[in-house]
DNA sequence: TGTTATAATAGTAACCATTCCTGTTATTGG
DNA sequence: CCAATAACAGGAATGGTTACTATTATAACA
């Protein structure tokens, strides 16, 4: 019968998973790296890669897939969406729109069984829109 | 005023944009390198980058950010959603079910103007439902 | 409270998709 | 046909992510 891995709560990870959970941004792993690194300097980035991961397997935090080549996290793992800036390429949480699926059922779908959607809007962020009539602070 | 900077159609854009509008897949770069080389064998893989970039600018083909680590083309410009096989990530075409997306007002989009928005189905494919789980690791 | 097996780490190298660079080739307006 | 230059082939560079390995630290248990 299959041993079960433990799972060791370590500084490193329990630090990275207080910082995702606090920031309301969508961090890339870099960004958790920079922060993460004020509280324990030496943490690899390595480090920081394997425990997004983990603690986004165990569903404790999402990992985003946006536009942009990056990978990006989230602490909030309530069901919504997101809206990426195509000029900045900053993350925000979009939880207006509501996606209904008529009748998806298998036969409908060449064969797939759906087991999940992303709807990601694309726009301009406030900072980015204009430049020079509102002059949002940031 | 500014001169618009000439586009010749060479042999080889003519090639790759010919092969990805045939094609009834979701070919990554790498794919399409391949499948062109069978009649250009000589072309680089920089130039089918180059040119499925410039195609996709100039909207004669679709560049796709489906889920993956690699970009994915598609010859149909028809407006469509696509949908991921979580297992092998092969992509198809989502067909069937009418996709209703509701409640996104400007109210709701944080300062935000909406350009555009990127809706991606998941989902097991039929090789990947029920095969005895023996599928290649990609 | 020690001991000990081993999960996890830091640091670094490797990987891979994509982009950039450079000398050469070939398209196209005249 | 010619000449200007867009585009090319080949290869190097880039950047995000993953893999490797010797060392460290967690936690079950004596």
């Amino acid at each position: 019968m299959a041993q079960q891995k433990q799972s060791r709560m370590t500084q490193q990870r329990l630090v990275i998973l207080e910082e995702v959970r606090k920031l309301k941004t969508h961090p890339t792993a870099s960004d958790v790296h920079d922060i993460v690194r004020e509280r324990l300097p030496r943490i690899s980035l390595g480090t920081v890669y394997r425990n997004l991961d983990l603690l986004s397997e165990s569903g404790e935090i999402w990992r985003l897939a946006t536009s942009g080549t990056q990978y990006r996290f989230d602490g909030n793992t309530e069901n919504h969406y997101h809206i990426t800036c195509v000029v900045c390429g900053r993350v925000d949480d979009f939880e207006g729109p509501t996606v209904e699926i008529g009748g998806a059922s298998p036969a409908e779908t060449l064969g797939y069984e759906i087991v999940d959607h992303r709807l990601e809007f694309l726009g301009k962020c406030p900072q980015c829109r204009d430049g020079s009539s509102d002059e949002a602070s940031t």
